[in-house]
DNA sequence: GGTCTAAACGGACCACAGTCCGCTTCTATT
DNA sequence: AATAGAAGCGGACTGTGGTCCGTTTAGACC
């Protein structure tokens, strides 16, 4: 044996072995379809499992956790999500005034949270840390838009007083049990914006 | 028989048989104690129903479901809160200023979301309406607040902008993930309620 | 093609929330 | 005290997420 083969390559990441692959496909698309016709809190994971033709295990192996497959079905509207806020046409993406970016991506977060409600809660769990990744890039862009704007005060907090409202629990509440429609949820959130943002010129609150 | 005793008396709550009220506080009791001892999370409905000496059946009968249990240990603590809130001492009760009482409000439920984070998840569940009561409740007092102090707008929104960042998963997040003081966040949700309640005096965000 | 090994597989298995239903016990009524 | 029937009880049972481990297989090297 060559010794020299058996060096690790850091940052190769251990190509995927081709039946792997098949049945990582199989069963994201199982899954896609069991989520299409009967929606996100009827699908199992023993359906799946049965539906892709493997075993239950192998579901688990692939995607540690409910949650985690369900994670993995979000994946591809949330890349194209994050390619339109990093690099696409404005307001959303660069080019436009900041304040006209953060309006636009607040609209468009709601909606997408919106959209996604049921597989955006199931891709949560129960477990302790959120799916810190995509959180942590709304966070990031919301703290870089204040900046460019010049708000003043603790930057971090105010990014999350503006995120905290278009967080999906409230959502839902806000239009399935107030009954109030998006765009005045949308509105409210603008509103709140411009207070966040101005000039605090009045009297200090005591 | 005579008819007239099988009429039901609408509005009286059939009161509970005595064996019941026993066992009630037996699974209390035992759910208390083992929450104490092992946490949250670790504690099942059948170590419950072992240690108040009662079958599973019975847990479910009177609480419905873990999350009802949960939100039951939880009664005592919320239902001091908000005595303290409605005729307490100010400036959390009435009395102060409003503004000084939305401050003292925030604060005091911010404490209490992180003292009880993990029994308030524990006793939201997973099913879809939350436990309504508590959050109408906060809901329907900061819009009070907002309205005494003149704040213009959209008063139900601006009430959800604030209480949204109160909430268990953020202050979790920003505590243990984040490891931002308790303080920090304080201070920053008084600063929050300053440029909400602020007469929007600045140019508007567009 | 043969051989070897790590990766992957799969389904039996476990823990736990929640349901069901035949049995027991309380209490109102006589 | 006796009776009746409703309220309550309990534990066997089910469904589902997640784990474990003996078996299979891809693919690298000869």
């Amino acid at each position: 044996m060559s010794e020299h083969e058996l060096l690790p390559i850091v940052g190769q990441p251990a190509p995927e072995r081709r039946d792997a692959a098949r049945n990582r496909d199989a069963v994201m698309c199982a899954a896609q379809r069991l989520v299409d016709r009967d929606g996100v809190e009827a699908v199992t994971m023993d359906a799946v499992a049965e539906a892709a033709g493997v075993g239950k295990g192998t579901v688990f192996r692939r995607f540690g956790s409910r949650a985690g497959l369900m994670a993995r079905l979000l994946d591809d509207s949330e890349a194209a999500w994050q390619a339109a806020v990093i690099s696409g046409p404005p307001p959303l993406g660069p080019g436009a005034d900041p304040r006209e970016r953060l309006l636009a991506f607040g609209r468009s977060r709601l909606e997408a949270n919106l959209r996604h409600a049921d597989l955006l809660l199931a891709a949560v769990g129960d477990d302790t840390s959120r799916s810190y990744a995509a959180y942590s890039f709304t966070a990031t862009h919301v703290r870089y838009l204040l900046g460019e704007i010049g708000v003043s005060g603790d930057i971090a907090l105010l990014a999350t007083a503006l995120l905290a409202p278009l967080e999906v629990p409230i959502l839902r509440q806000q239009v399935e049990v107030e009954n109030l429609g998006v765009e005045r949820i949308v509105a409210g959130w603008e509103d709140l914006v411009g207070r966040v943002i101005a000039p605090t010129t009045g009297p200090p609150p005591r």
